[in-house]
DNA sequence: TACTACTCAGTTGTGCACAACTGAATTGTG
DNA sequence: CACAATTCAGTTGTGCACAACTGAGTAGTA
């Protein structure tokens, strides 16, 4: 829109322009809206991640939290220590791979995984989003998601699979 | 879909049918790319924001800046503190207000303002997405986060502005 | 002109994300 | 068996996001 910097001639690079802003910002928008609904449980978003994930695989280990989360230990440690602490899951170290911290919900973190799910349930229902609009979103960032993760973490070889980006889901 | 526990029968809300947590992470996919591109250069996403929008803007009271990228003095003023201890941006008091405070680039700002834009938009270039496609979720992200906007910070009381907010662009 | 509202940047404290590292346990290989 | 490489949770340090607050400056009003 308004432009008159020293900038070459290519913009299309405005703040509003940028995805990658526009993808933040409604992540953050969404976190906001949970944080009030999961305040009065006490728990975060991410927490509520966690329990989420123990209640519906049960029992994991630490590691395969952070798969299921994007998460690594520097993260999880810590939030699985509080989580902890305020007597909603339960670490024991793993008897066959003594290195391995096995996580389990106590009855309490159960109770308010429950309370939790129903809670963003809600808040999301009053959203009034469109079903179909929102599988769409969703298929749309999780193609976008594995090109980013292939274009991170694989490097330097745009070349490979770009063209074929049907073959996901 | 291997589900057991005391759930009633809801459902819809696992972890991977959460839209939040697929914003979430292809937010941070994204984020992950960018810190490669930007490390180089000794900036921060956030930072690369707030150089941009000065780019784009030229001065800027840290309240305009809070505006656009969606973001408190919390944040700010940190981070504009480290941009302002690397030589990029120079505080002053404005005259007018002394409340306010005005940021500037300086030339060194300026130069890896270009240098960082160049290197987003390469490894963004790098990515091969549709423009299309592009176009498309970011509408939708836009929708979203108004719909989110206009449902947390408002509740449902201060009806005044809700529907000034359809206005933009 | 006083006095109350409000606005603005900044600070403090909590929690998350992530890189880099540590140390113990395990695995693979000679 | 010995020993190097790997795996795992945890720690440390940096930076961002956000709530709650502070204090200086400004605007509105009696």
């Amino acid at each position: 829109m308004s432009k008159q910097p020293t900038a070459t001639a290519d913009d299309l690079l405005g703040l509003e322009d940028h995805i990658c802003f526009a993808l933040q910002t409604a992540s953050r928008a969404f976190g906001s809206l949970y944080r009030d609904a999961l305040g009065e449980l006490r728990i975060t978003y991410p927490q509520y991640l966690v329990l989420l994930a123990l209640t519906e695989h049960g029992e994991l280990p630490v590691k395969r939290i952070g798969e299921l989360l994007r998460l690594d230990s520097g993260t999880l440690s810590p939030l699985l220590k509080r989580l902890e602490a305020a007597g909603l899951v339960q670490r024991t170290r793993s008897i066959q791979d003594e290195r391995s911290v096995d996580v389990n919900l106590t009855a309490k973190g159960a109770g308010l995984s429950a309370d939790a799910r129903r809670a963003v349930r809600d808040c999301a229902a009053d959203l009034g989003l469109d079903p179909a609009e929102i599988r769409l979103l969703h298929g749309m960032l999780q193609r976008l998601t594995d090109r980013l993760d292939t274009a991170g973490g694989a490097g330097v070889t745009p070349a490979a699979r770009l063209g074929a980006s049907a073959a996901d889901h």
